[in-house]
DNA sequence: CGCTTATATAAGTCAACACTTACGGATAGC
DNA sequence: GCTATCCGTAAGTGTTGACTTATATAAGCG
């Protein structure tokens, strides 16, 4: 499942702007997300467990409250996508200067050195961010 | 219709993908999603209608043909909403280095007036570098 | 002028998924 | 212990939207 799919939710990208200055309980996530999509608060556990399931956020038991966190590892990736798109709309600067501020580089060289098929489910084989390399 | 939404569907980025060097005509897309993903002319031609109508491309007659390009303005905004997390994975640099790489000097100076809210918590002043990575 | 190619639209089907209500297991507080 | 709060899961419903087949329109081509 590609990041941008949960992305692709309006609900999921506003609980994870919510998280984006640090934790905050299920419960108050949930109160805020209610108010602003007239939904309820099982919906919002719902939306919090395709969020923890996918990489997205993580939680910690606080008693009887959950502490959501934005887990950035996902996010980085949807945000990759991207990459072979920023020339549209980014002035041309050095292309090393670029990856140097995205801080992508050495993430680049290893995914060019080991092109290996790596030991996951059987999905589409072009879906990767790297096949324009 | 936020930008996300339209990308959260693996066949629309694939054909974003598949226009990024230049356009294409429908059928050359066409045949490529066709044995990527084993959907018929029809879906495709239905998804090059939803980026069409989203404004992700634009299409110019030739002949019989029909060519498509990307308009990179909704990516750019789609692009955009990872703004506010960068910080989780963009090395510090120099801030307006990465202003500059981004293109977005502009837009964050009108959004700077609105901005100022006190941050909260336990968030001490690190100019914003990976906390958990 | 038929025939093929190129592409879009119409209409209907079907499954994914976002939602609902109902409920259950913890923890906090009196 | 009793009750309220916090939050998740279960199960069922409904709508969205991605797909199908069938068809239409327009252009190339012999």
């Amino acid at each position: 499942m590609h990041a941008l799919d949960i992305l692709g939710d309006p609900v999921r990208r506003r609980i994870l702007e919510l998280l984006v200055d640090g934790e905050e309980s299920a419960g108050d996530l949930g109160r805020v997300i209610q108010s602003e999509f007239g939904i309820s608060q099982p919906a919002v556990s719902q939306h919090l467990r395709v969020l923890r399931e996918s990489g997205f956020a993580t939680v910690r038991p606080d008693g009887a409250r959950r502490l959501y966190s934005v887990d950035p590892t996902p996010l980085a990736q949807g945000d990759a996508w991207f990459d072979v798109f920023r020339r549209f709309w980014e002035p041309k600067l050095d292309a090393l200067g670029t990856e140097l501020a995205r801080g992508r580089l050495a993430q680049k060289k290893a995914a060019a050195a080991a092109s290996t098929q790596d030991s996951s489910t059987h999905e589409n084989d072009v879906k990767g961010d790297d096949q324009w390399m």
